[in-house]
DNA sequence: CGCTGGCACTCACATACGAAGAGTGCCAGG
DNA sequence: CCTGGCACTCTTCGTATGTGAGTGCCAGCG
């Protein structure tokens, strides 16, 4: 176990490190924080840290940086979250009532993240599975051309084309706007199945066909695959990262265009309050120098989906998870009102 | 004006530049091409060439790399568009057949975009007003609240709550649907403010608010501002622009955040044809070191929106050109069709 | 036992110098 | 008008050297 001093020294490093993205040294520390010892005292507590692997020197006679591990009891155990102050608060719920729609909340939202951290951005669009239904609409293209259209408690719509396999009149597809919508509307999306699967015997067994066709689609549409969408934004301060970046930037911006490996990386975090994953967490390579900070947002109790930021391992901990749960927040609340 | 040997050492000049991204010097001019004529001679040109600004040295005792000028001829009399082959046409159209709805078909052109041509690719959806109304719903979502939805013949939907100065009853509602739709649909949305205008009238008083309301909201919808969006893709291929790049690369993240700037700079190519912006052609401070490659692409004759590449003005132009070209012909078609 | 000052040691980094090489401009001759 | 030759200019790269930050270790002190 290490002492108590020993703590503030690895603080101590992780705060001065973070703010000069240079390696810090024994006497700068003295200097720079009152530990009320000598500098070589810290370098003793130093080897020590750099024994337990939670600091380490970039090469000899150079100071310390943090390791990932480094930065992971800092999360865990020496820094809090740092709260936004009042104005920030308010700049952040201006910011974000003046959205006119879904797009436009998550718009926003990313810019807002990107802004605050100064670090790359995602924000998931509300997940349709854990959302509820609150309306389905059929509309009439073409006499054997029908568009569904499906809308969320959150706001979100999502439209597919259907091409039936036979006419479907008006009246038979106002029975089955009719008959749908009171079997699903404000049920869960990951009930649907079940809710509907005996529908197509209701119908008369020429327009049976089109009615699978139709429900067929219904349910593609809510296969996780499909309806996982995300936003990222604020990729300009990737050029913060370091000074060597061509290699450090490039695998992180492949890593953010693949939409699968953001999802993975958002829904990996499944506690209640803000995750932080630093650097070698994160199961994907091109990471590996980076941390994400996300959480879950919703608009009742429960989370629809994930947001948070991408940023090197050197970054403002407790600011940064403020951020991001202050915006999660204020999300929710938007979401919950529309 | 230029002697015809000169443009031929232009030409050569970009395409070793383009290919091996460093300053050409006269021999090597002569070894890679056989221009029939000494490396002396090429000199001679060269110099004429750079009194006319066409090509430039970094710093004495270099080779020349073309300037924007350069390009710009090279462009315009010095080299066509390189068409795609078969092969390329084939995987260009299995990739986008493949979308099941319109943001599938935007993000499927943007990454098929970047990949041809390993740059970053923008794509802006088809314009609302440059399209014409397929349908527009309307669903009560609580008695003073309706949701409003619009369908273009692109399949672009847009969606607007609206929040009802009185409640608005279901026969109301059906009978303001109909009208709205008998008026509209078929029709182009810049004609639809003219087209609505005296609607309210045919409602009794008691609605006449709440229809009213309904219709801002709608034309709100189709307020330039709003109405124009836009995805972007292969970012990462950024990083290839060249060694020196923290600040080159800055900027350019930067505008491409700014919708507005994009936007701009898509809108600016009128040609029917395939549009190429060169270094500082390009209004915007941050892309004056990039080119933008852009072409309108429509399901019909007509343009309704543009895509395009950016890439470092150091790029191959015919091959660029012809995927940009052959993506928006291909775009075209899934439209058409959906 | 823990803290401290002192001291020798190690590298990264910056600066300077020199050689190499690529490329140019110019000129005289074909 | 083209060509070969030649002197000149700079960038680039490698080597050498000095400087300084930072370290590890040790002996002494409270």
């Amino acid at each position: 176990m290490l002492s108590e001093r020993r703590l503030q020294v690895l603080r101590a490093i992780v705060q001065d490190y973070v703010g000069t993205e240079e390696p810090v040294g024994s006497k700068a520390l003295t200097e720079r924080h009152n530990l009320g010892v000598s500098p070589a005292t810290v370098r003793n507590d130093m080897a020590a840290l750099e024994d337990e692997g939670y600091i380490a020197q970039p090469h000899t006679s150079a100071g310390r940086i943090p390791t990932d591990r480094g930065y992971r009891l800092f999360v865990d155990k020496l820094a809090g979250v740092k709260p936004m102050t009042a104005p920030e608060r308010r700049a952040i719920q201006n910011f974000l009532e003046g959205a006119v729609d879904l797009d436009d909340v998550v718009a926003r939202t990313v810019r807002l993240l990107a802004q605050l951290t100064r670090q790359v951005a995602v924000v998931q669009y509300p997940s349709l599975t854990r959302s509820t239904v609150r309306h389905v609409e059929l509309l009439s293209l073409a006499p054997a051309r029908v568009m569904l259209v499906l809308i969320t408690d959150t706001g979100r719509v999502e439209q597919r084309m259907v091409d039936c396999p036979a006419p479907f009149g008006e009246s038979s597809l106002a029975d089955l706007r009719a008959r749908l919508n009171s079997r699903v509307a404000g049920r869960r999306f990951t009930d649907v199945p079940k809710l509907v699967e005996d529908l197509p015997e209701a119908f008369e067994a020429e327009d049976r066909g089109t009615v699978s066709t139709v429900l067929s689609t219904l349910l593609e549409t809510l296969v996780e695959e499909n309806e996982e969408r995300l936003m990222i934004g604020g990729t300009a301060n990737l050029t913060r990262f370091g000074h060597d970046f061509p290699l450090t930037i490039r695998p992180v911006l492949e890593a953010l265009e693949e939409q699968v490996v953001l999802l993975k990386l958002l829904g990996e975090a499944k506690d209640p309050g803000v995750t932080v994953r630093i650097g070698h967490e994160n199961a994907h390579e091109g990471l590996n120098s980076t941390s994400v900070v996300s959480v879950g947002y919703g608009s009742g109790g429960e989370a629809v989906a994930k947001l948070g930021v991408v940023g090197p391992t050197r970054m403002d901990y407790p600011g940064t998870m403020g951020a991001v749960r202050a915006v999660a927040r204020y999300v929710g609340q938007i979401l919950a009102e529309s």
